[in-house]
DNA sequence: ATAATGGATATTGGATCCAAATTTGTTCCG
DNA sequence: CGGAACAAATTTGGATCCAATATCCATTAT
Protein backbone atom coordinates (compact mmCIF):
# COMPACT_ATOMS: atom_id res chain seq x y z
CA UNK A 1 0.00 0.00 0.00
CA UNK A 2 2.88 2.09 0.67
CA UNK A 3 2.70 2.60 -3.68
CA UNK A 4 0.16 4.38 -3.50
CA UNK A 5 2.14 7.06 -1.97
CA UNK A 6 4.19 7.13 -4.72
CA UNK A 7 1.69 8.64 -7.46
CA UNK A 8 2.81 6.91 -10.20
CA UNK A 9 0.86 6.64 -13.48
CA UNK A 10 -0.73 3.41 -14.30
CA UNK A 11 -0.11 1.72 -17.66
CA UNK A 12 -1.50 3.07 -20.80
CA UNK A 13 -2.74 -1.04 -20.43
CA UNK A 14 -4.26 -0.68 -17.19
CA UNK A 15 -6.19 2.50 -18.18
CA UNK A 16 -7.62 0.85 -21.42
CA UNK A 17 -8.66 -1.92 -19.62
CA UNK A 18 -10.60 0.12 -17.15
CA UNK A 19 -12.40 2.28 -19.68
CA UNK A 20 -13.31 -0.93 -21.45
CA UNK A 21 -14.51 -2.30 -18.37
CA UNK A 22 -16.65 0.37 -17.60
CA UNK A 23 -17.86 0.13 -21.05
CA UNK A 24 -18.90 -3.53 -20.59
CA UNK A 25 -20.54 -3.13 -17.42
CA UNK A 26 -22.79 -0.54 -18.51
CA UNK A 27 -23.59 -2.49 -21.62
CA UNK A 28 -21.99 -0.75 -24.10
CA UNK A 29 -21.30 -3.67 -26.48
CA UNK A 30 -23.23 -6.37 -27.68
CA UNK A 31 -22.97 -9.79 -26.50
CA UNK A 32 -22.88 -11.21 -30.21
CA UNK A 33 -20.30 -8.63 -31.24
CA UNK A 34 -16.45 -8.74 -31.07
CA UNK A 35 -14.49 -6.25 -29.79
CA UNK A 36 -11.70 -5.14 -32.63
CA UNK A 37 -8.34 -4.40 -31.40
CA UNK A 38 -7.95 -1.40 -34.23
CA UNK A 39 -11.54 0.02 -33.37
CA UNK A 40 -10.46 0.85 -29.29
CA UNK A 41 -7.06 1.59 -30.43
CA UNK A 42 -7.95 4.65 -32.86
CA UNK A 43 -10.89 5.51 -30.31
CA UNK A 44 -8.55 5.93 -27.33
CA UNK A 45 -5.29 6.92 -29.34
CA UNK A 46 -3.00 4.32 -28.46
CA UNK A 47 -1.43 1.44 -30.52
CA UNK A 48 -2.98 -2.02 -30.63
CA UNK A 49 -0.55 -3.34 -27.54
CA UNK A 50 -2.28 -2.17 -24.80
CA UNK A 51 -5.34 -2.44 -26.15
CA UNK A 52 -4.57 -6.45 -26.42
CA UNK A 53 -2.69 -6.22 -23.18
CA UNK A 54 -6.15 -4.94 -21.48
CA UNK A 55 -8.48 -7.49 -23.31
CA UNK A 56 -6.00 -10.09 -21.89
CA UNK A 57 -6.74 -9.11 -18.56
CA UNK A 58 -10.70 -8.71 -18.72
CA UNK A 59 -10.43 -12.19 -19.98
CA UNK A 60 -8.60 -12.97 -17.18
CA UNK A 61 -12.03 -11.67 -15.26
CA UNK A 62 -14.20 -13.44 -17.46
CA UNK A 63 -15.46 -10.14 -19.09
CA UNK A 64 -14.55 -10.91 -22.41
CA UNK A 65 -13.38 -14.19 -23.94
CA UNK A 66 -10.87 -14.44 -26.80
CA UNK A 67 -10.84 -16.67 -29.99
CA UNK A 68 -7.53 -16.73 -31.59
CA UNK A 69 -7.16 -14.95 -34.46
CA UNK A 70 -10.89 -14.22 -34.33
CA UNK A 71 -11.16 -11.50 -31.21
CA UNK A 72 -12.62 -10.66 -28.29
CA UNK A 73 -16.49 -11.01 -27.61
CA UNK A 74 -18.39 -10.02 -24.12
CA UNK A 75 -19.84 -13.86 -22.97
CA UNK A 76 -23.78 -13.77 -22.96
CA UNK A 77 -25.38 -13.29 -19.65
CA UNK A 78 -26.79 -16.90 -17.99
CA UNK A 79 -28.81 -17.59 -15.41
CA UNK A 80 -26.52 -20.27 -14.16
CA UNK A 81 -23.75 -18.06 -13.82
CA UNK A 82 -25.48 -15.39 -11.90
CA UNK A 83 -26.82 -18.04 -9.64
CA UNK A 84 -23.44 -19.54 -9.05
CA UNK A 85 -21.98 -16.38 -8.40
CA UNK A 86 -24.50 -15.76 -5.43
CA UNK A 87 -23.79 -19.06 -4.17
CA UNK A 88 -20.07 -18.30 -4.23
CA UNK A 89 -21.13 -15.34 -2.23
CA UNK A 90 -23.19 -16.62 0.13
CA UNK A 91 -20.39 -18.61 1.26
CA UNK A 92 -17.27 -16.20 1.07
CA UNK A 93 -18.55 -13.06 2.74
CA UNK A 94 -20.16 -14.90 5.51
CA UNK A 95 -16.86 -15.94 5.92
CA UNK A 96 -15.12 -12.87 5.62
CA UNK A 97 -17.68 -11.65 7.98
CA UNK A 98 -17.08 -13.59 10.36
CA UNK A 99 -13.35 -13.54 10.19
CA UNK A 100 -13.69 -9.83 10.23
CA UNK A 101 -15.59 -9.81 13.91
CA UNK A 102 -13.10 -9.83 16.21
CA UNK A 103 -11.58 -6.50 14.41
CA UNK A 104 -14.37 -4.57 13.97
CA UNK A 105 -14.03 -1.29 16.99
CA UNK A 106 -16.43 1.23 17.86
CA UNK A 107 -14.60 3.52 15.13
CA UNK A 108 -15.42 1.16 12.55
CA UNK A 109 -19.15 1.20 13.37
CA UNK A 110 -19.18 4.55 13.56
CA UNK A 111 -17.92 5.19 10.36
CA UNK A 112 -20.26 2.20 8.97
CA UNK A 113 -23.31 4.16 10.66
CA UNK A 114 -22.54 7.40 8.53
CA UNK A 115 -22.29 5.01 5.30
CA UNK A 116 -25.39 3.74 6.01
CA UNK A 117 -27.33 7.10 6.77
CA UNK A 118 -25.76 8.99 3.53
CA UNK A 119 -26.69 5.70 2.01
CA UNK A 120 -30.16 6.33 2.99
CA UNK A 121 -31.16 9.77 1.86
CA UNK A 122 -28.93 9.62 -1.46
CA UNK A 123 -30.90 9.76 -4.77
CA UNK A 124 -27.69 9.35 -6.96
CA UNK A 125 -27.67 5.65 -7.88
CA UNK A 126 -23.91 6.37 -8.49
CA UNK A 127 -23.42 7.52 -5.55
CA UNK A 128 -25.67 4.58 -3.96
CA UNK A 129 -23.66 1.71 -5.65
CA UNK A 130 -20.40 3.17 -4.04
CA UNK A 131 -21.60 3.67 -0.95
CA UNK A 132 -22.99 0.06 -0.86
CA UNK A 133 -19.34 -0.91 -1.76
CA UNK A 134 -17.59 0.45 1.19
CA UNK A 135 -20.10 -0.96 3.24
CA UNK A 136 -19.10 -4.15 2.63
CA UNK A 137 -15.61 -3.21 1.71
CA UNK A 138 -14.86 -1.80 4.86
CA UNK A 139 -16.09 -4.76 6.79
CA UNK A 140 -14.34 -7.19 4.31
CA UNK A 141 -10.98 -5.10 4.36
CA UNK A 142 -11.21 -5.76 8.18
CA UNK A 143 -11.15 -9.94 7.87
CA UNK A 144 -6.90 -9.92 6.56
CA UNK A 145 -8.27 -11.84 3.82
CA UNK A 146 -6.45 -10.51 0.68
CA UNK A 147 -7.18 -13.31 -1.69
CA UNK A 148 -10.96 -14.14 -0.75
CA UNK A 149 -11.28 -9.98 -1.00
CA UNK A 150 -9.79 -10.78 -4.72
CA UNK A 151 -11.81 -13.22 -5.52
CA UNK A 152 -15.01 -11.72 -4.27
CA UNK A 153 -14.55 -8.45 -6.06
CA UNK A 154 -14.00 -10.19 -9.01
CA UNK A 155 -17.49 -12.30 -8.39
CA UNK A 156 -19.13 -8.72 -7.86
CA UNK A 157 -17.97 -7.30 -11.15
CA UNK A 158 -19.14 -10.05 -12.75
CA UNK A 159 -22.29 -9.99 -11.02
CA UNK A 160 -22.42 -6.03 -11.92
CA UNK A 161 -22.97 -6.87 -15.96
CA UNK A 162 -26.51 -8.05 -14.41
CA UNK A 163 -27.25 -5.62 -12.17
CA UNK A 164 -26.56 -2.93 -15.05
CA UNK A 165 -29.17 -5.13 -17.16
CA UNK A 166 -32.07 -3.08 -15.42
CA UNK A 167 -30.10 0.47 -15.86
CA UNK A 168 -30.96 1.30 -12.36
CA UNK A 169 -32.59 -0.52 -9.04
CA UNK A 170 -35.78 -0.08 -8.13
CA UNK A 171 -36.25 2.56 -5.24
CA UNK A 172 -37.51 -0.43 -3.40
CA UNK A 173 -34.88 -2.50 -3.54
CA UNK A 174 -32.64 0.56 -2.35
CA UNK A 175 -34.77 0.84 0.92
CA UNK A 176 -34.96 -2.48 1.81
CA UNK A 177 -30.92 -3.28 1.07
CA UNK A 178 -30.44 -0.47 3.13
CA UNK A 179 -33.01 -1.57 6.36
CA UNK A 180 -30.77 -4.95 5.80
CA UNK A 181 -27.27 -2.73 6.25
CA UNK A 182 -28.89 -1.41 9.42
CA UNK A 183 -29.75 -4.62 10.47
CA UNK A 184 -26.66 -5.96 10.03
CA UNK A 185 -24.90 -3.32 11.68
CA UNK A 186 -26.75 -3.55 14.45
CA UNK A 187 -26.29 -7.22 15.39
CA UNK A 188 -22.22 -6.26 15.50
CA UNK A 189 -22.74 -3.51 17.74
CA UNK A 190 -24.67 -5.50 20.15
CA UNK A 191 -22.06 -8.52 19.77
CA UNK A 192 -23.89 -11.28 17.84
CA UNK A 193 -21.78 -12.94 15.36
CA UNK A 194 -24.07 -15.78 14.54
CA UNK A 195 -26.92 -13.34 14.12
CA UNK A 196 -24.90 -10.70 11.74
CA UNK A 197 -23.57 -13.45 9.83
CA UNK A 198 -27.00 -14.61 9.45
CA UNK A 199 -29.02 -11.54 7.97
CA UNK A 200 -25.81 -10.94 5.78
CA UNK A 201 -26.76 -14.31 4.31
CA UNK A 202 -30.07 -13.11 4.05
CA UNK A 203 -29.10 -10.19 2.31
CA UNK A 204 -26.91 -11.92 0.17
CA UNK A 205 -30.31 -14.40 -0.81
CA UNK A 206 -32.32 -11.70 -0.84
CA UNK A 207 -30.68 -9.94 -3.51
CA UNK A 208 -30.26 -12.97 -5.87
CA UNK A 209 -33.51 -13.61 -5.49
CA UNK A 210 -34.37 -10.04 -6.35
CA UNK A 211 -32.34 -10.13 -9.12
CA UNK A 212 -33.70 -13.48 -10.25
CA UNK A 213 -37.09 -11.96 -10.28
CA UNK A 214 -36.03 -8.37 -12.03
CA UNK A 215 -33.89 -10.08 -15.01
CA UNK A 216 -35.94 -13.78 -15.02
CA UNK A 217 -34.30 -14.31 -18.19
CA UNK A 218 -34.41 -18.20 -19.76
CA UNK A 219 -30.40 -19.47 -19.55
CA UNK A 220 -31.57 -22.48 -21.30
CA UNK A 221 -32.94 -20.69 -24.38
CA UNK A 222 -30.97 -21.39 -27.29
CA UNK A 223 -29.50 -18.18 -28.86
CA UNK A 224 -30.26 -18.73 -32.22
CA UNK A 225 -27.71 -17.63 -33.68
CA UNK A 226 -28.88 -17.82 -37.77
CA UNK A 227 -30.05 -14.12 -36.81
CA UNK A 228 -26.89 -12.74 -36.43
CA UNK A 229 -27.72 -9.73 -39.20
CA UNK A 230 -23.70 -8.24 -38.47
CA UNK A 231 -23.48 -4.84 -40.00
CA UNK B 1 -19.10 -25.39 -34.80
CA UNK B 2 -17.27 -28.57 -33.78
CA UNK B 3 -13.89 -26.21 -32.77
CA UNK B 4 -13.26 -28.49 -30.27
CA UNK B 5 -12.18 -30.79 -32.99
CA UNK B 6 -10.21 -28.22 -35.13
CA UNK B 7 -6.81 -28.89 -33.11
CA UNK B 8 -6.05 -25.42 -33.13
CA UNK B 9 -2.37 -24.55 -31.90
CA UNK B 10 -2.88 -22.12 -28.80
CA UNK B 11 -0.82 -19.06 -29.06
CA UNK B 12 2.68 -18.96 -28.30
CA UNK B 13 1.95 -16.06 -25.11
CA UNK B 14 0.12 -19.43 -23.84
CA UNK B 15 2.76 -21.68 -24.49
CA UNK B 16 5.19 -19.27 -23.27
CA UNK B 17 2.40 -18.65 -20.05
CA UNK B 18 2.59 -22.87 -19.50
CA UNK B 19 6.40 -23.08 -19.49
CA UNK B 20 6.96 -20.33 -17.32
CA UNK B 21 3.63 -21.69 -14.61
CA UNK B 22 6.05 -25.02 -14.20
CA UNK B 23 8.81 -23.38 -14.03
CA UNK B 24 8.05 -21.16 -10.96
CA UNK B 25 5.38 -24.18 -9.32
CA UNK B 26 8.88 -26.40 -9.46
CA UNK B 27 10.43 -23.59 -7.82
CA UNK B 28 13.17 -22.68 -10.68
CA UNK B 29 12.63 -19.37 -9.67
CA UNK B 30 13.96 -17.48 -6.64
CA UNK B 31 12.10 -15.50 -4.72
CA UNK B 32 14.03 -12.32 -5.06
CA UNK B 33 14.96 -12.58 -8.41
CA UNK B 34 13.60 -10.19 -11.66
CA UNK B 35 12.29 -12.15 -14.11
CA UNK B 36 13.53 -10.50 -17.36
CA UNK B 37 11.67 -10.40 -20.19
CA UNK B 38 14.40 -10.66 -22.88
CA UNK B 39 16.37 -13.68 -21.40
CA UNK B 40 12.96 -15.76 -21.46
CA UNK B 41 12.45 -14.46 -24.58
CA UNK B 42 15.88 -16.03 -25.87
CA UNK B 43 15.73 -18.94 -24.26
CA UNK B 44 12.35 -19.83 -25.51
CA UNK B 45 13.05 -18.25 -29.31
CA UNK B 46 10.89 -15.63 -29.14
CA UNK B 47 9.90 -12.34 -28.95
CA UNK B 48 9.34 -10.26 -25.56
CA UNK B 49 5.44 -9.74 -26.88
CA UNK B 50 4.57 -12.83 -25.91
CA UNK B 51 6.55 -12.98 -22.59
CA UNK B 52 4.87 -10.13 -21.84
CA UNK B 53 1.12 -11.48 -22.45
CA UNK B 54 2.34 -14.44 -20.60
CA UNK B 55 3.16 -12.77 -17.39
CA UNK B 56 0.16 -10.92 -17.58
CA UNK B 57 -1.58 -14.05 -17.01
CA UNK B 58 0.30 -15.23 -14.46
CA UNK B 59 -0.04 -12.24 -12.81
CA UNK B 60 -3.96 -12.76 -12.90
CA UNK B 61 -3.25 -16.22 -11.38
CA UNK B 62 -1.33 -14.72 -8.49
CA UNK B 63 2.10 -16.48 -9.11
CA UNK B 64 3.94 -13.21 -10.12
CA UNK B 65 4.03 -9.56 -9.53
CA UNK B 66 4.81 -7.41 -11.86
CA UNK B 67 6.13 -3.91 -10.65
CA UNK B 68 5.99 -1.01 -13.83
CA UNK B 69 9.18 -0.65 -15.67
CA UNK B 70 10.96 -2.81 -12.36
CA UNK B 71 9.82 -6.00 -13.83
CA UNK B 72 8.09 -9.26 -12.74
CA UNK B 73 8.74 -11.11 -9.66
CA UNK B 74 7.78 -14.31 -7.78
CA UNK B 75 6.17 -13.50 -4.64
CA UNK B 76 7.39 -14.71 -1.50
CA UNK B 77 5.44 -17.73 0.10
CA UNK B 78 3.68 -16.71 3.08
CA UNK B 79 1.94 -18.35 5.81
CA UNK B 80 -1.07 -16.72 5.93
CA UNK B 81 -1.65 -16.90 2.00
CA UNK B 82 -1.57 -20.48 2.35
CA UNK B 83 -3.79 -20.84 5.74
CA UNK B 84 -6.27 -18.89 3.76
CA UNK B 85 -6.31 -21.00 0.34
CA UNK B 86 -6.84 -23.56 2.75
CA UNK B 87 -9.83 -22.05 4.44
CA UNK B 88 -10.86 -21.33 0.77
CA UNK B 89 -10.93 -24.76 -0.37
CA UNK B 90 -12.77 -25.58 2.98
CA UNK B 91 -15.27 -24.27 1.63
CA UNK B 92 -15.53 -24.45 -2.41
CA UNK B 93 -14.59 -28.16 -2.43
CA UNK B 94 -17.31 -29.40 0.28
CA UNK B 95 -19.57 -27.19 -1.78
CA UNK B 96 -18.84 -28.31 -5.06
CA UNK B 97 -19.35 -31.77 -3.85
CA UNK B 98 -23.03 -31.66 -2.34
CA UNK B 99 -23.64 -29.91 -5.48
CA UNK B 100 -22.01 -32.80 -7.76
CA UNK B 101 -23.67 -35.52 -5.51
CA UNK B 102 -26.81 -36.34 -7.21
CA UNK B 103 -24.87 -36.65 -10.49
CA UNK B 104 -22.24 -39.35 -10.15
CA UNK B 105 -23.20 -42.63 -11.20
CA UNK B 106 -22.21 -46.08 -10.33
CA UNK B 107 -19.99 -45.84 -13.66
CA UNK B 108 -18.41 -42.52 -12.03
CA UNK B 109 -17.51 -44.27 -9.09
CA UNK B 110 -16.03 -47.12 -10.73
CA UNK B 111 -13.82 -44.99 -12.80
CA UNK B 112 -12.81 -43.40 -9.11
CA UNK B 113 -12.44 -46.64 -7.56
CA UNK B 114 -9.72 -47.27 -10.55
CA UNK B 115 -8.07 -43.68 -10.02
CA UNK B 116 -7.55 -44.34 -6.35
CA UNK B 117 -6.27 -48.31 -6.71
CA UNK B 118 -3.76 -46.43 -9.36
CA UNK B 119 -2.61 -44.04 -6.88
CA UNK B 120 -2.07 -46.20 -3.71
CA UNK B 121 0.13 -48.90 -5.75
CA UNK B 122 2.39 -46.17 -7.90
CA UNK B 123 5.73 -44.82 -7.06
CA UNK B 124 5.39 -42.00 -9.00
CA UNK B 125 4.86 -38.75 -7.13
CA UNK B 126 4.15 -36.86 -10.18
CA UNK B 127 1.68 -39.46 -11.04
CA UNK B 128 0.11 -39.58 -7.81
CA UNK B 129 -0.10 -35.68 -7.90
CA UNK B 130 -1.71 -36.55 -11.18
CA UNK B 131 -4.19 -39.19 -10.03
CA UNK B 132 -4.92 -37.05 -6.71
CA UNK B 133 -6.01 -33.91 -9.17
CA UNK B 134 -8.24 -36.69 -11.32
CA UNK B 135 -10.09 -37.53 -8.55
CA UNK B 136 -11.08 -34.59 -7.24
CA UNK B 137 -11.65 -33.06 -10.31
CA UNK B 138 -13.65 -35.69 -11.81
CA UNK B 139 -15.95 -35.40 -8.71
CA UNK B 140 -16.32 -31.42 -8.78
CA UNK B 141 -16.62 -31.69 -12.73
CA UNK B 142 -19.90 -33.16 -12.14
CA UNK B 143 -21.28 -30.46 -10.22
CA UNK B 144 -21.87 -27.95 -13.22
CA UNK B 145 -20.34 -24.87 -11.52
CA UNK B 146 -17.41 -23.65 -14.00
CA UNK B 147 -16.72 -20.33 -12.25
CA UNK B 148 -15.82 -22.15 -8.83
CA UNK B 149 -13.97 -24.97 -10.51
CA UNK B 150 -12.09 -22.42 -12.04
CA UNK B 151 -11.82 -20.56 -8.22
CA UNK B 152 -10.28 -23.87 -7.20
CA UNK B 153 -8.28 -24.69 -9.79
CA UNK B 154 -6.35 -21.54 -9.25
CA UNK B 155 -6.28 -21.99 -5.63
CA UNK B 156 -4.82 -24.98 -5.90
CA UNK B 157 -2.16 -23.69 -8.38
CA UNK B 158 -0.97 -21.33 -5.89
CA UNK B 159 -1.17 -24.04 -3.46
CA UNK B 160 1.34 -26.19 -5.33
CA UNK B 161 4.09 -23.45 -5.08
CA UNK B 162 4.17 -24.30 -1.25
CA UNK B 163 3.80 -28.12 -2.12
CA UNK B 164 6.70 -28.35 -4.39
CA UNK B 165 8.99 -26.44 -1.47
CA UNK B 166 9.64 -29.84 -0.21
CA UNK B 167 10.21 -31.55 -3.20
CA UNK B 168 7.84 -34.41 -2.74
CA UNK B 169 5.76 -35.83 -0.32
CA UNK B 170 6.54 -38.69 2.30
CA UNK B 171 4.92 -41.72 1.65
CA UNK B 172 2.85 -41.86 4.97
CA UNK B 173 1.34 -38.69 3.52
CA UNK B 174 0.71 -40.53 0.50
CA UNK B 175 -0.64 -43.01 1.79
CA UNK B 176 -2.84 -41.12 4.63
CA UNK B 177 -4.31 -39.17 1.57
CA UNK B 178 -4.92 -42.58 -0.19
CA UNK B 179 -6.83 -43.75 2.64
CA UNK B 180 -8.78 -40.69 2.72
CA UNK B 181 -9.99 -40.73 -0.98
CA UNK B 182 -11.12 -44.32 -0.11
CA UNK B 183 -13.08 -43.41 2.45
CA UNK B 184 -14.87 -40.68 0.95
CA UNK B 185 -15.63 -42.86 -1.87
CA UNK B 186 -17.03 -45.27 0.10
CA UNK B 187 -19.26 -42.81 1.91
CA UNK B 188 -20.52 -41.76 -1.70
CA UNK B 189 -21.24 -44.94 -2.76
CA UNK B 190 -23.49 -45.68 0.77
CA UNK B 191 -25.29 -42.27 -0.33
CA UNK B 192 -24.35 -40.68 2.64
CA UNK B 193 -23.75 -37.45 1.23
CA UNK B 194 -23.63 -35.72 4.67
CA UNK B 195 -21.10 -37.96 5.70
CA UNK B 196 -18.26 -38.01 2.52
CA UNK B 197 -18.63 -33.78 2.88
CA UNK B 198 -17.69 -34.25 6.30
CA UNK B 199 -14.87 -36.78 5.48
CA UNK B 200 -13.88 -34.12 3.06
CA UNK B 201 -13.29 -31.24 4.82
CA UNK B 202 -11.58 -33.38 7.29
CA UNK B 203 -8.98 -34.24 4.44
CA UNK B 204 -9.00 -30.91 3.25
CA UNK B 205 -8.06 -29.82 7.12
CA UNK B 206 -5.71 -32.43 7.29
CA UNK B 207 -3.40 -31.42 4.24
CA UNK B 208 -3.49 -28.49 5.40
CA UNK B 209 -2.36 -29.45 9.06
CA UNK B 210 0.46 -31.63 7.00
CA UNK B 211 1.30 -28.81 4.66
CA UNK B 212 1.48 -26.54 7.80
CA UNK B 213 3.41 -29.20 10.37
CA UNK B 214 5.75 -30.10 7.25
CA UNK B 215 6.82 -26.11 5.77
CA UNK B 216 6.58 -24.80 9.03
CA UNK B 217 8.55 -21.85 8.12
CA UNK B 218 7.24 -18.10 9.98
CA UNK B 219 5.38 -15.78 8.04
CA UNK B 220 6.70 -12.54 9.42
CA UNK B 221 10.13 -13.93 9.42
CA UNK B 222 12.27 -11.61 6.97
CA UNK B 223 13.75 -14.52 4.81
CA UNK B 224 17.68 -13.81 4.42
CA UNK B 225 18.27 -14.26 1.00
CA UNK B 226 21.79 -14.98 2.14
CA UNK B 227 20.70 -19.09 2.37
CA UNK B 228 19.02 -19.37 -0.68
CA UNK B 229 20.90 -22.71 -1.19
CA UNK B 230 20.03 -23.11 -4.68
CA UNK B 231 20.17 -26.32 -6.51
C1' DA C 1 -29.52 -22.48 -59.40
C1' DT C 2 -26.66 -24.01 -55.78
C1' DA C 3 -22.75 -25.61 -53.55
C1' DA C 4 -17.81 -25.94 -53.54
C1' DT C 5 -13.41 -23.75 -54.33
C1' DG C 6 -10.04 -20.30 -54.64
C1' DG C 7 -8.57 -15.68 -53.98
C1' DA C 8 -9.09 -10.79 -51.89
C1' DT C 9 -9.75 -8.41 -47.63
C1' DA C 10 -9.86 -7.79 -42.76
C1' DT C 11 -8.14 -8.82 -38.34
C1' DT C 12 -5.36 -10.79 -34.96
C1' DG C 13 -0.62 -12.61 -33.21
C1' DG C 14 4.25 -11.83 -33.22
C1' DA C 15 8.72 -9.37 -34.36
C1' DT C 16 11.29 -5.28 -34.56
C1' DC C 17 12.07 -0.59 -33.35
C1' DC C 18 11.67 3.53 -30.37
C1' DA C 19 10.64 6.01 -25.96
C1' DA C 20 10.30 6.25 -20.97
C1' DA C 21 12.00 4.99 -16.60
C1' DT C 22 14.77 2.58 -13.45
C1' DT C 23 19.15 0.98 -12.03
C1' DT C 24 24.04 1.06 -12.01
C1' DG C 25 28.42 3.10 -12.25
C1' DT C 26 31.43 6.96 -12.15
C1' DT C 27 33.08 11.29 -11.02
C1' DC C 28 33.43 15.27 -8.35
C1' DC C 29 33.21 17.69 -4.13
C1' DG C 30 33.13 17.71 0.85
C1' DC D 1 37.27 8.15 2.19
C1' DG D 2 32.22 8.76 1.61
C1' DG D 3 28.14 10.69 -0.37
C1' DA D 4 25.62 13.24 -3.89
C1' DA D 5 24.97 14.35 -8.67
C1' DC D 6 25.15 13.12 -13.13
C1' DA D 7 25.68 10.01 -17.03
C1' DA D 8 25.61 5.35 -19.16
C1' DA D 9 23.46 1.08 -19.60
C1' DT D 10 19.51 -2.16 -18.68
C1' DT D 11 15.01 -2.98 -18.90
C1' DT D 12 10.30 -2.36 -19.55
C1' DG D 13 6.13 -0.10 -22.08
C1' DG D 14 4.35 1.34 -26.46
C1' DA D 15 4.33 2.08 -31.65
C1' DT D 16 4.99 0.36 -36.11
C1' DC D 17 5.63 -3.34 -39.30
C1' DC D 18 5.17 -8.15 -40.94
C1' DA D 19 3.12 -12.92 -40.88
C1' DA D 20 -0.60 -16.12 -39.98
C1' DT D 21 -5.37 -17.00 -40.11
C1' DA D 22 -10.19 -16.16 -40.57
C1' DT D 23 -13.94 -14.13 -43.11
C1' DC D 24 -16.08 -12.56 -47.27
C1' DC D 25 -16.99 -12.76 -52.09
C1' DA D 26 -16.77 -14.07 -56.70
C1' DT D 27 -16.15 -17.66 -59.95
C1' DT D 28 -16.95 -22.23 -61.57
C1' DA D 29 -18.48 -26.84 -61.92
C1' DT D 30 -22.27 -29.95 -61.37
Amino acid sequence: MAESSKLVRSTTAVDVARILRDRILSGHYAEDQYIRQEMIAQELGVSRIPVREALAQLEAEGLVIREKYRGALIPKLSLSEIEEIYEMRGMIEPYLLRTAFSNITPEVIASLREVVDKSRVTDDMGEWAGLNMQFHYTLYGLAGRPLSLQILENLLVRADRYLKVQRFLSNETQKESDAEHQRILDLIEEGDEDGAIEALREHISWNAQDLRRTIGFNDAAPADKADKAKG
